[in-house]
DNA sequence: TGTACATCAGTGAACGCGCGTTCACTGATGTAC
DNA sequence: TGTACATCAGTGAACGCGCGTTCACTGATGTAC
């Protein structure tokens, strides 16, 4: 087997050069978030997991809040696919549930960074690739009530009123959650999210009507 | 004026015992929650602010956790406080619009406060106090639900999920709004709250019927 | 193919900071006698 | 009413820590010629 020297990916165990440092700085702090929770995460402790000097974050992050940030845009890219793929396997009829099941599930398998994504702040005015990532992940959301709302003559306004409503609230209930131990537990939440969504059913199908009276 | 030696009331401006520095010590902590935000509280910053030494609090709190968590006792006061109060002022038909509002209000106004009592957990399992006090609020909230459906002829276990979903509902969207500085101005805010509560009230209908529906 | 060199991604040490918490102590207070 | 004393609520100094960030530096890499 012939050493060739000049490869990139032949690289030894412990180069100077790490390779994809940027990468493995944001899975160790993944990893950090949901050991310890992200109210302690800090770059020297990320940058030690690594194994690498205390300054290296620097290269790649302008300070710990691009960090974070990253970290952050990586959370809800990953909610996304969780709530894409949720509304892709969908029978018809059970997606809002499944669509719940996800993000709940998502928040409670992903507390530190679900709780990161949190506490920083979306502001759309300044062209935050954030606040755009975030309202990607309200697209699947959207799809599933259109496609229940649709049909019974609802228009646009109100089922994109609807999609959000159904963010909200489940993200209370994420939220809510992940305040309380106990309710942790899927034989004891998923029941909830189950009533929750046949709620919400109910009220789309009141809303909808709501609107057709109001407009003969 | 004669000057009375022995009278706790009469004491000098900056007398070696301060007369109630615990109060004092949660008044400051209140103040810089709201000026710093809930990330960067400290026991040695509250015991300066009230001008007292930083060993001072110990005498109170046993750590800084035991601070926090009688800083969110008091918030869960103001906010049943203001959830009670919003209930006894509205006319018929009002109260839920009324409660959203004051839930939301309260979340903007306390932002620090509402986010302190959003990451503390809270565990009924161990006779948390706290657990307690967060519960307390629910029941203004219980009240309305209930004056609401009641008549419609639903059951208490409708009326009690249905709080419940007003509750996740509420907290998710003070949550979102936190997040988002653009959409805290009333007048943003304020139509999607009545449009929330429109929604949930058509709902609340719909769930009756459907519970009536299904006893047949 | 070999070499000079610019560029890049690291290092290691340090700065200055604020933090939670503990300790031995002391001044003030209220009470028993 | 006066005094001794226990108790309480403060002080001030210190411990040890981890943090974000900066700096001058150096080793590795790729490229122009």
């Amino acid at each position: 087997m012939p050493r060739r020297k000049t490869r990139k990916a032949a690289k030894p165990a412990r180069a100077y050069h790490h390779g994809d440092l940027r990468a493995a700085l944001i899975q160790a702090a993944l990893e950090m978030l949901e050991r310890d929770g992200a109210a302690v995460l800090s770059l020297r402790a990320v940058a030690k997991a690594v194994g690498v000097s205390e300054a290296a974050p620097y290269h790649h992050f302008a300070d710990k809040e691009a960090l974070e940030r990253a970290l952050a845009a990586e959370g809800f890219g990953r909610l996304t696919d969780r709530l894409t793929g949720a509304l892709m396997a969908s029978g018809p009829g059970e997606d809002l549930l499944r669509l719940a099941a996800a993000y709940v599930g998502f928040a409670l398998d992903a507390r530190g960074l679900f709780r990161l994504m949190g506490r920083l702040p979306l502001d759309r005015a300044q062209h935050d690739e954030l606040a755009a990532l975030s309202e990607e992940a309200l697209t699947p959301l959207a799809a599933a009530v259109a496609r229940r709302m649709l049909p019974w003559g609802a228009d646009a306004d109100i089922v994109g009123f609807a999609a959000m409503t159904l963010w909200t609230q489940l993200h209370g209930l994420a939220e809510i959650l992940l305040s309380r131990a106990a309710d942790q537990a899927p034989e004891r939440y998923g029941p909830r999210v189950a009533r929750l969504m046949e709620f919400f059913e109910d009220g789309l199908e009141a809303a909808t009507r709501g609107q057709i009276a109001r407009a003969e």
